[in-house]
DNA sequence: TCTTGACCTTCCAGTTGCTGGAACCTTTAT
DNA sequence: ATAAAGGTTCCAGCAACTGGAAGGTCAAGA
């Protein structure tokens, strides 16, 4: 299978399966004569389980010591079990984040009352302490 | 005032004003004899309201309209009011998304019920369909 | 006076996770 | 014969910084 093929099976750019190649995410597949990537389906599976976890958010080096331990077939996976609750924690802290963000910006664009410039709520409040 | 009693004064990196003034974001201030920044109290001002933008996640390019509404002393605020709305917006919508993140990754830490890689509920869900 | 340390300067490179584009080769269809 | 659609490599850029090298400047202490 070459590499728009898996791309389309996996959903995820050939570019990007380059570029996963390029930084040892994904092993070099064999070449055909033509020099053409040759893959196969092995490789939709691990591809698939990256696109996943790039869905979830999970960054590339955390997802390279999931394949790590994957990889290893008796180890434990209390590795795994403890990324995705990094994961968890650091999407939990993100979203309490965003509805502080949320929160400052409503009332922020509930303080324009006037339309001009010098008389703008939301600068004033940018702006002094 | 000297480049990092500026950066004390308003809670931004040296470094980091030295960027904004790269990208045009500041205006490059008079030097001193020696080649130092000199600031003066204003620049505070604008440095300050720069960080409380970045703090509230809103990007350069739009923080770089809000002053350029902001030289105008007499255009509509309207700008900067659909800035300030669009961010919210934006943010609205981020934060949805981690709410579904956060879901995903709750099923996806409860299904770690056994302790080999092999029986790994985790890798299973995120490799099957 | 010398030197130490804390400033300041510029410039170059790296971060994360791709993405766009140039320049080129190969295969397939018309 | 030629054009379109695939493949290849490599280089550059996005955002918003941050780190570090290599060097100039300045004030204080021995």
């Amino acid at each position: 299978m070459q590499i728009n093929q898996l791309a389309k099976q996996a959903d995820v750019p050939a570019k990007t399966i380059r570029y996963y190649e390029d930084i040892g995410l994904l092993n070099p597949p064999v070449r055909a004569a033509n020099g053409y990537r040759q893959y196969k389906s092995d490789d939709v599976h691990r591809l698939v389980f990256i696109r996943r976890c790039r869905d979830l958010q999970i960054s590339l080096d955390d997802i390279r010591q999931m394949l790590a331990v994957q990889a290893d077939n008796s180890a434990p996976c209390a590795q795994v079990d403890q990324i995705i609750q990094q994961q968890l924690t650091r999407v939990q802290v993100a979203r309490q984040e965003l509805e502080k963000l949320e929160h400052s910006l409503t009332t922020l664009a509930n303080s324009c009352k006037r339309n001009r410039i010098d008389e703008c709520g939301i600068l004033h409040r940018l702006t002094e302490e």
